[in-house]
DNA sequence: GCAAATTAATGATTTATTCAAG
DNA sequence: CTTGAATAAATCATTAATTTGC
């Protein structure tokens, strides 16, 4: 019969609310093992891959960017009428920077103290756990690691690194365009996974 | 200690003749498999990761275009020049369309029958030879695919596939920019490795 | 109500851009 | 300067929402 070979993931409420958890607490571009172990858990919840939660991420990053780069040229339009009406009412009374606003809590509010989530078991993602679990050794790649998840392989010195920026609290600098990166905390030690399983709170986006 | 611990894959002379060789062929953007298969064959001239052999057609295609576009620009450029001056000159002799022009053998010529190649070992890239290796099912992933190299477990329907284009002969029809894309042979099955091991004739790129 | 048609979200791939080693 | 490596942006394609005519 083939009852629709089910072409691509579709994830439960549960993973979802895990990702976006995880998103929340400032996780965007999980190394592989992080991905590996995100898999691990979430796959409790329903078939799962480590691809998904990959394009998960970086889809949910891109689209959050996106999105804030629509509100933010909204936002300029609107300054740079306010600005004009201002000017040509002759107020001008702050003159502010396009470049050092709108970045206080505007760009992604990490607190939300109401989280559906009660109890966290805390994972810990820093070196030592990679290289714990990688297969050690690190500085020879063992041929076994190349058919795991690329980018598996880590460069050795590539733990902490998010490319030109900084991962620790540029939100402040507002570079050349809103390229925000929040990352609440260090992003070395998540804590990840709820203990209870949801398993029924799958129907309240927002009590 | 720690002697430089090889920060990025160098590839051998062999290893490179025959990725650019396979290039030349038509492959642009292999498949998981075909990458591990790839990988394998080269691993013999030297240590290499599918990552190595995933980037390395990734780059090459690009920087291709690329070189091509900068071509391309600088000969509409001089066509724009030669345009121009021949409209001064009222000569105007043939008004070529710049969309169908040069396609013909500037954008890439897959003849160059003077490879250093002489024998192949031909492997078959089809959808059997992906089922019969992968695993078998293709229908329900078997968990053994995800901790594989990403990519691995083709949508059922994708082996062929090439996005918008078909990867058949659109070199003549010049859609709306260089984006062009060769594939002289219908790509499913290429004539891969060379059975004798190049070894020395690693210095001869045109003689 | 409900199924076909349209549209909006979003999972999956490819392409462009960037960084850095040699 | 070339090129391996990695991420970000753009694009494709499929599933879910939503609408529309009955």
């Amino acid at each position: 019969m083939s009852p629709s070979p089910s072409t691509r993931w579709c994830p439960t409420p549960e993973q979802l609310m895990i990702l976006e958890e995880l998103y929340r607490r400032g996780l965007r571009t999980p190394k592989a093992s992080q991905i590996q172990k995100i898999t691990a858990h979430l796959s409790f919840y329903g078939k799962i891959q480590g691809k998904n939660v990959f394009y998960w991420f970086q889809n949910h990053k891109a689209r959050d960017r996106q999105k804030l780069r629509k509100k933010l040229a909204k936002q300029l339009h609107q300054h740079h009428l306010l600005q004009q009406q201002q000017l040509y009412h002759h107020h001008q009374q702050q003159q502010l920077h396009p470049q050092t606003q709108y970045n206080t809590h505007t760009i992604l509010d990490f607190q939300s103290p109401n989280s559906p989530f009660h109890h966290y078991s805390s994972i810990c993602y820093s070196a030592q756990n990679l290289h714990a679990q990688g297969g050690g050794v690190c500085e020879e790649v063992p041929e076994e690691v190349m058919r795991q998840t690329w980018k598996a392989d880590l460069p050795k010195d590539f733990l902490m690194r998010t490319y030109g920026h900084d991962p620790v609290m540029i939100m402040d600098v507002g570079p050349t365009f809103p390229c925000c990166r929040p990352s609440p905390r260090p992003l070395e030690t998540l804590e990840l996974f709820p203990l209870r399983s949801p398993t029924a709170n799958a129907k309240e986006p927002a009590s």
